[in-house]
DNA sequence: GTAGAGCAGATTGCATCCAATCTCAAGATG
DNA sequence: CATCTTGAGATTGGATGCAATCTGCTCTAC
């Protein structure tokens, strides 16, 4: 075996050696945020400028984000902010389905008491929340469940999902708002109290539920996935 | 919104702008194919004279592969073929139990009783194959599955953590294999008679079951994943 | 009026070159 | 003898420039 040392130090943050992973950021950020939308062209000199940076680590960002689903790349043609059918949105949410309770389960036994009270803040905060802050404090709510446990796998591939779908969301949560549809408040709250009680079975049920009911949900509204195209 | 034709061609297969994906098509074959050894070091140069193209599409073909899981990236320092510990291969393992079965349950509708047949001839076939015969054929007893029905994210997911666990796949075949464990072939042929029968929620199980009972074997073999450390 | 061919401009892909950083072995120090 | 320092060589990171390809408009034909 001839090197040993990979699994060191995650690199600086900044500096040289960084400029990709810098553009990567800040686009994955600003995809995230909404700044560009679907189907939205993406001009490599336009971030090199931004980013004060060559072509070079931009084109290496593009790569990265395409790893992540969030960007599609044509050859010899060009960047795209992704896009996804109502088809692929919904086999993200069943794979969300099997996989989140399962990182659930991972992270109960380090979930402190302190933890499920902030939980407990975020899901009643979200109750009289508008679409931009409930997308925060819905994401905290759940994503701040899954950095507890030292898993290396399972809690990124469920960022990635929460991650793609995220545009999505920000629809959805549109329209369910306008529909009054306040399910969503009640799941999160039978969820904190499935944690309370360290209840592993029956948190991932719940969760699996609220899941597999937003799936259900969103497959009655396919216009989200087809305007603009 | 501007371009709007993402998700069309997945670009030509050679010619101008496809050294990237060539370099990283050859590289991730080397690695599954043990040519490379998790630990081993990668150089940018070695890769560039071996495939006639300079380090600029090299290492775009380290990002993808990073972003597969194949490969280590550290800033300022070079690519190593990834290693992982005990630990991750049990999460992918557990991944892989919750989502294998539904990928399973997906295709079920579109394997024909020719795939069946085929699929009958690899198990047996496996029962009689070499440490290297039997991961072609396992690989292909399993992944010819999944290839049927339109899945455009977990069919990837799947393949992904085949791969990611593929080195230490072929380690455990041959101390399965000293061990004179045959429960493997077992499995596969209750599988064959579920997807015969067309029984989803057997089917899952079956392929659950398989899975976990592999994970459960490998926890008690951790001098595979610190030899050579 | 609609469909197809063709050309200029824009954009991406890649090779080369130089700067920044790391590696590793030899030497110094305690 | 172990540990730290140091510097030359090796290796990676990024900017620039040119070739290949695509885009989108214009012109032509029917």
């Amino acid at each position: 075996m001839s090197g040993s040392r990979p699994a060191a130090t995650p690199s600086p943050p900044d500096g040289h050696g960084a400029a990709g992973q810098r553009v990567a950021e800040a686009l994955r950020t600003s995809i995230l945020d909404g700044d560009y939308l679907p189907g939205e062209r993406i001009r490599q000199e336009v971030l090199a400028d931004r980013y004060g940076a060559s072509r070079v680590p931009v084109r290496e960002a593009l790569r990265m984000l395409e790893a992540e689903g969030l960007v599609t790349l044509v050859a010899n043609t060009g960047a795209w902010v992704a896009r996804i059918s109502l088809a692929e949105c919904e086999e993200m949410y069943q794979i969300r389905e099997r996989i989140e309770p399962l990182l659930l389960r991972f992270n109960l036994p380090f979930i402190s008491d302190a933890d499920i009270a902030e939980l407990d803040r975020l899901a009643t905060a979200m109750e009289s929340a508008d679409v931009e802050e409930f997308l925060v404090l819905d994401r905290a709510f759940h994503l701040s469940c899954y950095d507890l446990a030292p898993t290396s796998v399972l809690g990124d591939l469920v960022r990635q999902l929460w991650n793609r779908t995220q545009h999505y969301r920000r629809a959805f949560t549109r329209v369910f708002r306008s529909e009054g549809d306040w399910s969503v408040h009640h799941e999160h709250h039978l969820l904190v109290a499935a944690i309370r009680r360290r209840d592993a079975d029956e948190s991932e049920r719940v969760l699996a539920g609220h899941i597999r009911r937003t799936r259900l949900e969103l497959a009655r509204h396919p216009e989200v996935f087809t305007d603009g195209a």
